[in-house]
DNA sequence: TTGTACGCGTTATCAC
DNA sequence: GTGATAACGCGTACAA
């Protein structure tokens, strides 16, 4: 960079015998030059080989164009295709993204955003749950968050509520004696987070149409094989309590919705016909499953779509000559979809 | 960002009464001030609230520390999981990431990599399959790939070809009579590719050893429902020409592993005998399929960090004042895991 | 329509 | 150990 002198508006403005703020023009407005002229820069921007750099003119402009994002990972399919969903919205609006994953600390997770900050991202999307909302929306930029406490920040989140009253619903629907969900709890979940809905909605339903029904709800640690234990405990006791009933499981994710069919599929052959089942995320596995399993699917790609453009509003209206701020943080909610697949329709 | 403006180098200069140049000594060789003044700098940098702005350092020394990826999706797991893991390295080498989603499309992503450009990245890491590698090495900065044709450029790729010995020689040690190989091929798939490995792999195994066996390679379309059928149909051919024989399957990816494993699950009520699977990738649905899969996977953690570490070496070369351009590409090849589980062990 | 002069916030190069 | 000054490459009043 130091060697290979790069090729810069001085240069092209010698080699045409216009003055730099023409080159600069040619490419900012270039209507204002005749097409002549347009034609002549044209030609020289070849021959000289020009390539832009967009660091000078951040310093010059203040636009960087870049928004920040910090993901809590992109193991969880969720995750990793709402990053593919952000990612792609690139086309529309062309803004550049700088990822980082984050690790859960709150320590270096602030580090990554000051580090974030130093690159004067325009905008910030956080599907972390690290940093509070409150903290987050005192950083002076634009933010939107995704599935995750958004008190005091914009945030766009599928409607959970609707998703948990939609799966009880369906098992109702199916005539199931008593229908039970299935939840896992971290600590930290409480009614600020947007999945808690998905609880309310399903015991909304229950008790609107006095259905016999069940909560369990247990923090779970993150290995596969650990849950397989529990759910396999799960499963045996309400084989138990039930017998002889028709039994709707409403499990909070497609994994974990899987894991309960595996177990009963290996037991018997196949799935009983008095366990009805419905998972959560319409992830992969829901569709690949031995019994493809009935889920709430979130919208993904709207979800992603709606957040950068609600970032993007932002971000157009700090760059006015006098900003209005928003009075209250928007929170847009995108509304689930229910698939029916094997493990209800039978 | 204009109206806001920002405490600078300047600001702080005035309120210590040094000068820029101090202040920015105090920041990239602190040592060559005395700690007092060290500590006055720190307080004047808490009492004006000082943010750094490293994209004037950019323009001032060259140095974005930006890698730019392109990534042809986040849908297959093993994408993510790369993605995962080099966003990871932030933690060891410092580098930001600047990642577009190839869409496969010529044109579109060299736009990507003329933007890249434009930010400054200093290095690349391509795993989209889109740009032939000749082009690539001509970019002019430091450039590694990650399973793709890679001749004209750095690369970190699985030791695909020992994959396919191990599947085979596994299938083969459990005293299968006949072992059959379901790849995929699409038409840009030749051997300048590294998963044609696999498929050599496969057949050197079987030809050292003199065993029996079946290559069906089928350009497969991407939708999930039209592979099971297509997989529906392979099961039914090999089922009857192999009848009253011991088949072991060795499958290119997990999905479609776990496709094969359902069909027979639910043929059988359980996975006959005289059928044995190993799929490829060790993805999740290899370990949560109803009879977990055993699978040929890749180390992607190791392949993601020797890829970036590949490319800071040469980003770090680039930067010495007499650099030593590398004489050919270096490519690294990183060795499968076999992970043996039910298809294959019973 | 085009040009001049300066600013953006930092680092590098000399001096002292 | 510290300071003055010139880059870095582009945008933008303001002037012509």
């Amino acid at each position: 960079m130091r060697h290979k002198k790069n090729v810069t508006f001085n240069d092209i403005a010698k080699y045409t015998h216009f003055s730099k703020t023409t080159i600069s023009r040619y490419f900012n407005n270039p209507d204002s030059l005749t097409l002549e002229n347009q034609e002549i820069i044209a030609k020289a921007l070849v021959d000289l080989d020009y390539k832009e750099n967009k660091v000078a003119r951040i310093l010059a402009n203040g636009k960087t164009e870049f928004i920040g994002i910090i993901i809590p990972n992109l193991f969880f399919h969720y995750y990793s295709e709402m990053l593919d969903q952000i990612l792609a919205t690139y086309e529309t609006f062309g803004y550049k993204f700088l990822v980082f994953i984050g690790n859960g600390q709150e320590v270096t997770e602030r580090n990554y955003i000051k580090e974030l900050l130093a690159y004067k991202i325009e905008g910030l999307i956080i599907l972390s749950h690290t940093i509070p909302s409150r903290e987050l929306s005192e950083l002076g930029i634009p933010i939107v968050t995704i599935e995750r406490e958004d008190r005091y920040v914009c945030s766009v989140n599928t409607d959970n509520y609707m998703g948990g009253y939609q799966a009880a619903s369906l098992l109702a629907r199916h005539r199931c004696d008593v229908i039970i969900h299935i939840n896992y709890i971290k600590a930290t979940v409480h009614s600020e987070i947007p999945a808690y809905g998905r609880i309310e909605g399903f015991l909304d339903c229950c008790k609107e149409h006095s259905i016999r029904h069940e909560m369990i709800l247990k923090e779970m640690d993150d290995t596969y094989e650990s849950t397989s234990r529990y759910l396999s405990d799960v499963l045996e006791n309400i084989a138990g309590k039930y017998q002889g009933l028709k039994k709707g499981l409403f499990v909070s994710n497609d994994t974990h919705a899987n894991v309960l069919v595996n177990l009963l599929v290996r037991r018997h052959g196949k799935l009983p016909d008095d366990f009805l089942l419905v998972g959560f995320d319409n992830s992969p596995i829901s569709r690949e499953a031995v019994i493809p399993i009935s889920t709430v699917g979130q919208q993904v790609d709207k979800i992603a779509s709606e957040a950068v453009s609600l970032l993007v509003e932002q971000m157009n209206e700090r760059k006015k000559r006098r900003p209005i701020p928003l009075e209250a943080p928007i929170h847009k909610v995108i509304p689930p979809i229910l698939f029916r697949r094997e493990t209800t329709e039978r």
